[in-house]
DNA sequence: ATTCGTAACGTTATATTATAACAATTTCAA
DNA sequence: TTGAAATTGTTATAATATAACGTTACGAAT
């Protein structure tokens, strides 16, 4: 039901930033887990933009001085970050994106725009229920539901 | 609407197979395309189960005393067969899946039990709808949706 | 039947995404 | 303090996908 619209293009985005780093010491620390240093710099990394953003590319963007660290520090700490919701895949891209809202763990539906990359984020209750619905009715225990949907933002149709 | 189990275990999955050629033939030569010799092969591989089949899975099913084809040629064959709607790409799995059903081109939901393997589909309008609507009311434009339901299937519940 | 443009395929090389295996280090609590 | 578990480092490799370009096959028009 709480429908969150894209971010608007020329927002503050460092409140954004801030914003999902504090939320993430707080889920963190709620869940009992450890937001490590690369966790969090993964974290930064993904969150500078609401579009998606490729293992490869949170990796150059981890780059000090020409030193990188291995593809496989990425991969573990965005199978952290999502294992507590902070990230979500975007498996029809194979990329990830920050989870700049406050939905506790259920399903999400990912608006992918193709204009400007932007990702945008539903939690739709009728949308899962419909799902549910559906699988039940051939049978089907549902694990999770993914549902990532192509096409054209609000800021992107009118521009 | 119209809901398509998942393939009983056991069945007589020749049927399947020939079915799903017959079907081929028509819905190429009715969009006048060409069903060559390199796609009915792809086709053929993919469709020897109800299973996401990997595109290098299908390389080395099609390859002929120790002669393989190289990977582009089975990509090639599954972006027209995608194009055409007789393989649906799983992107949760990176991998592919015969269409052995009839609908036209019209967003599917597929389902995939993470005990078996099998995929299903389902066709519910509900489930696009539902999907329409939230998009709408963000003013996002749909493009085409994705769905992809993980979970356990009717057979591999009761078993 | 010949010609010509396009679609399909072959060939080689490479890009992109993701994980395996095992050692070293850090953390936290008993 | 010390020991088990979690995290990270290091190296190597697996798995998935595409680029570039030349060749062949097809089908329509002359
Ligand atoms: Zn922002
Ligand atoms: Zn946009
Ligand atoms: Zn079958
Ligand atoms: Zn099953």
């Amino acid at each position: 039901m709480k429908s969150q619209s894209f971010p608007k293009p020329g927002h503050d985005h460092e409140r954004c930033v801030n914003s999902l780093m504090v939320h993430a010491e707080t889920v963190c620390r709620k869940a009992g887990v450890r937001l490590t240093e690369q966790r969090r710099r993964v974290l930064e990394v993904i969150g500078r933009s609401h579009k998606a953003t490729g293992a490869y590319d949170v990796l150059e963007a981890m780059e000090i001085k020409g030193r990188r660290t291995a593809p496989i520090t990425v991969y573990r700490a965005l199978d952290f970050l999502m294992s507590v919701g902070l990230v979500h895949r975007i498996s029809c891209l194979n990329a990830f994106t920050a989870c700049h809202y406050r939905h506790e763990q259920s399903p999400v539906q990912l608006l992918i725009c193709k204009a400007c990359g932007a990702v945008g984020e539903l939690e739709e209750h009728k949308v899962t229920q419909a799902i549910q619905t559906a699988a039940a009715k051939a049978g089907f225990a549902i694990d999770e539901p993914f549902v990532e949907v192509t096409g054209k933002c609000a800021h992107c149709c009118t521009a």
